[in-house]
DNA sequence: AGCACGCCGACT
DNA sequence: GTCGGCGTGCTC
């Protein structure tokens, strides 16, 4: 019996299944799915079996050496869903499987030398062996090169044999509980009288009937450790450890909620997406429903049908918004049946939460995108909320898109799909059109409360009336407004950091990073410049570096800045500011929010990640500072990523009984992503929008992949680039357009120059073949100082 | 990815 | 003559 294993090392050449013999005591045992060691040519590594055969076409194979798992780790879904997700992504089988795994379960393999004849070694070498049999090849290296061949020496004598032992990175927690080792009788005969403590813990012990923590134990009996030790030296006590999961919302309290009722529209949604589930139909919806049309009910209501039915379901939501208000409604609602996943866990937290899920110790999984590979085997719900965010797509390799994962794992499980935005990507919608994608629509917000008022403000007006602030009057007054009447404010700004870059007045010279082409941004608290792509900082230089001028000066604001301007212009203000630099350390993301909510402040200030799942009743203004922020970034989308902000940010006003303002402050307000939110009129930002990617040849009328080429070296970079076009151009369709190379956006990062080509097309069969062919030409090179990175419909153009 | 094998230049 | 630099190819 052989097993067909994909193993873990992620290359060209290994992507493909080896053949292993299964030893006879594994013969019953080992099943695809499952995680085995195997001799891969001089080490030791992981593998994941595909299948089980009968023959090999191979003459001679080598034997499993280990079995990791005692059952299949990934089911057969996920063998096939990773074989399509790989050839989806142009990516390696193997890494297809990381993706499904938590990161607990990744394996290391550790190189050590082991001493069969410690006697026979020269001194200098037995030296490393006082410690033990066993010596780490890492603490070799720092020995020195000498050391190193007559280490080799040894080896071939076999004194010395190089092992690879195969880690597992994960540990599960366990937890110490005690119990009485005999009788209650004879455990009092074996203490004094005087030992109160002790007689009382063996009393407790007596009562309970299983066993109980230490913790607890010494609590109920007033008392530490000092009284245990006797106990457990007389062996009155038995210790036993036990597994228990780390639980990353211990000692919260869910208020437990009822399924609200739902308003026409809403329950018009609901019994179209029941009946799928029901049924077993798969059907991807799109639910357009505009801010605070009650989509979150909607989706629980949804999946109290699913678990109804004894179904499983999972709901994705962006990063971002995973905040405790959303936590809090899933499990208000759903309570212990819900597992919750993204990125604020910890390793073995997040691998707690993958085995309550293997274990179907839960029914519901809400999450970022990786949750999307949550280990269900009834999957009857699968929702995708916030559907337009940028975040579902993997900007590393594979670079998949949790929606096409969604719908191939709903075809599999023949249950329905819900993609949940106000402004769904124009894709989408345009599929929803075209009646690939079933659309449902919330035109409304619940109890009839109406949609913000949106005044937009002519930034250019404001600077000729003198106004050189950044807030323009009206957004000032009303801000001072709600500060008086206690209600509370919203401002946003999509650049953190104090200013956006530093100039010198005199010869026009920006300060910028010196590994990337950007420029850097000025931090006020630390007096220091920054780079916000590789890290790299300096600190704010007195003079200019290129002509020793004084006179340096801060353009563009960012957080920081606006911050100081608000305690200078409205000191009575209390602000909150949230950015990546006040919401770096573990769980203040919550603390700031829930003061906010507590009402400790009127302003809650910040970027991107304010702008979503935002629900608190007194907020009654919204602050847009910048409006054309992303509106002049060079990608064909940054008009709709503008509107979907300002629509989204706008949506965090006059969510409840108060009336929400929005202010938006713009120096193009007659732009139409910016224009049409006054009216809050999707459908016409829909086909203005159509029209220009008609225009321009832009999905969704085309389909698009990004090629990006970098090195350390510019000519090389271009040289390759300039190759790599001429191949598409010949090979490629004539219908299909070739555009570049051309400098990336972004034309230098951490030192590396990078290209990029894209190619538009509208039916390519051949993209696939003529694609893989150019990353197998450059294969050599790609090791040594070259990347080449295929996106196929890539969403950001860095 | 590692690791061995193998082929050329700078040394004892 | 040998040590060790890296290019090339293989791993069931």
């Amino acid at each position: 019996m052989y097993a067909k294993v994909i193993v873990d090392v992620p290359s060209a050449q290994t992507d493909r299944q080896f053949d292993y013999e299964i030893p006879d005591n594994w013969k019953s045992i080992v099943q695809p799915g499952m995680r085995v060691v195997v001799p891969f040519g001089p080490r030791k590594i992981q593998g994941f079996v595909m299948s089980i055969s009968e023959q090999s076409s191979y003459e001679q194979t080598k034997a499993v050496v280990e079995l990791l798992d005692a059952e299949p780790i990934l089911a057969d879904e996920f063998l096939q869903l990773g074989n399509w997700l790989a050839e989806e992504t142009l990516s390696f089988k193997v890494s297809a499987y990381q993706l499904m795994i938590p990161a607990a379960l990744r394996t290391k393999v550790r190189k050590q030398l082991k001493a069969n004849e410690i006697d026979s070694l020269p001194p200098h070498l037995r030296r490393l062996f006082d410690q033990g049999k066993v010596y780490q090849w890492d603490d070799l290296i720092k020995e020195g090169a000498s050391v190193l061949s007559d280490v080799q020496a040894e080896v071939k004598k076999g004194t010395l044999e190089v092992e690879y032992v195969v880690l597992e990175k994960g540990k599960t927690k366990t937890q110490r509980l005690v119990q009485l080792n005999m009788s209650l009788e004879q455990a009092l005969s074996l203490l004094t009288k005087r030992a109160n403590k002790q007689i009382e813990l063996v009393h407790i012990l007596s009562r309970q009937p299983a066993p109980i923590s230490i913790q607890a134990l010494l609590e109920e009996g007033q008392t530490t450790h000092a009284s245990l030790k006797p106990l457990r030296e007389k062996g009155i006590i038995k210790e036993v450890d036990q597994e228990v999961y780390r639980d990353p919302l211990s000692g919260l309290q869910f208020e437990r909620t009822e399924p609200l009722k739902l308003t026409n529209q809403q329950q018009q949604v609901v019994d179209q997406v029941n009946p799928c589930i029901q049924k077993e139909k798969h059907d991807v919806f799109l639910l357009h429903g505009v801010t605070g049309s009650g989509k979150t009910e909607v989706y629980l209501q949804v999946i109290q049908q699913a678990l109804d039915l004894q179904k499983e379901a999972i709901m994705l939501v962006p990063e971002i918004s995973l905040t405790p208000q959303m936590v809090n409604r899933f499990k208000g609602r759903f309570g212990s049946e819900v597992a919750v996943l993204h990125s604020g866990l910890s390793m073995g937290e997040k691998y707690d939460e993958w085995r309550k899920i293997k274990r179907k110790e839960v029914k519901v999984v809400v999450g970022a995108r990786s949750a999307i590979f949550a280990p269900f085997d009834r999957l009857g719900m699968i929702i995708i909320d916030e559907e337009h965010e940028t975040s579902y797509k993997q900007e590393e390799n594979p670079r998949y898109h949790a929606r096409d994962v969604a719908i191939w794992r709903a075809q599999y499980h023949q249950c329905p799909v819900i993609l949940g935005s106000a402004t769904p990507l124009l894709e989408t919608y345009a599929r929803a059109k075209k009646e690939v994608y079933h659309l449902l629509t919330l035109d409304e917000r619940v109890q009839n409360r109406k949609m913000p008022a949106v005044h937009i403000v002519d930034m250019r007006e404001e600077l000729r009336e003198g106004n050189r602030s950044m807030f323009s009057t009206v957004l000032f007054e009303k801000l001072k407004d709600r500060v008086a009447n206690g209600e509370q404010s919203v401002l946003f700004l999509n650049r953190r950091g104090h200013s956006t870059f530093v100039m010198c007045r005199d010869c026009g010279y920006v300060a910028t990073c010196e590994s990337c082409d950007i420029s850097l941004t000025y931090h006020r608290s630390q007096n220091r410049l920054k780079c916000h792509y590789c890290g790299h900082e300096e600190s704010m230089p007195r003079t200019c570096k290129s002509c020793g001028s004084e006179h340096i000066r801060f353009f563009g604001s960012g957080t920081q800045k606006v911050e100081e301007e608000l305690t200078r212009v409205l000191p009575e203000a209390r602000v909150i500011r949230m950015d990546v630099d006040t919401t770096r350390k573990k769980g203040s993301h919550e603390r700031l929010l829930s003061a906010f909510e507590k009402k400790q402040a009127d302003i809650l200030l910040g970027t991107q990640m304010i702008a979503k799942g935002l629900d608190f009743p007194s907020i009654t203004l919204v602050g847009v500072l910048a409006a054309d922020s992303m509106l002049h970034i060079p990608d064909f989308r940054s008009a709709e990523r503008t509107f979907q902000l300002l629509e989204q940010v706008s949506g965090r006003a006059g969510r409840h009984e108060l009336t929400g303002e929005v202010v938006i402050q713009s120096y193009s307000p007659e732009h139409y992503s910016i224009d049409l939110v006054k009216a809050h009129d999707y459908q016409a930002f829909f086909q203005t929008e159509m029209n220009q990617r008609k225009f321009g040849q832009y999905p969704p009328y085309v389909y698009m992949t990004l090629i990006t080429i970098s090195h350390q070296e510019l000519m090389k970079v271009i040289d390759v680039a300039e190759t790599v076009v001429a191949f598409l151009r010949r090979e490629l369709s004539t219908e299909t357009t070739v555009l570049g190379p051309v400098a990336s956006p972004l034309a230098r990062i951490k030192d590396r120059y990078r290209y990029q080509c894209m190619i538009k097309y509208k039916n390519e069969p051949k993209l696939r073949k003529v694609l893989v062919e150019i990353r197998e030409h450059y294969q050599r090179e790609l090791n040594k100082g070259l990347q080449l990175t295929i996106d196929l419909q890539p969403y950001l153009f860095t």
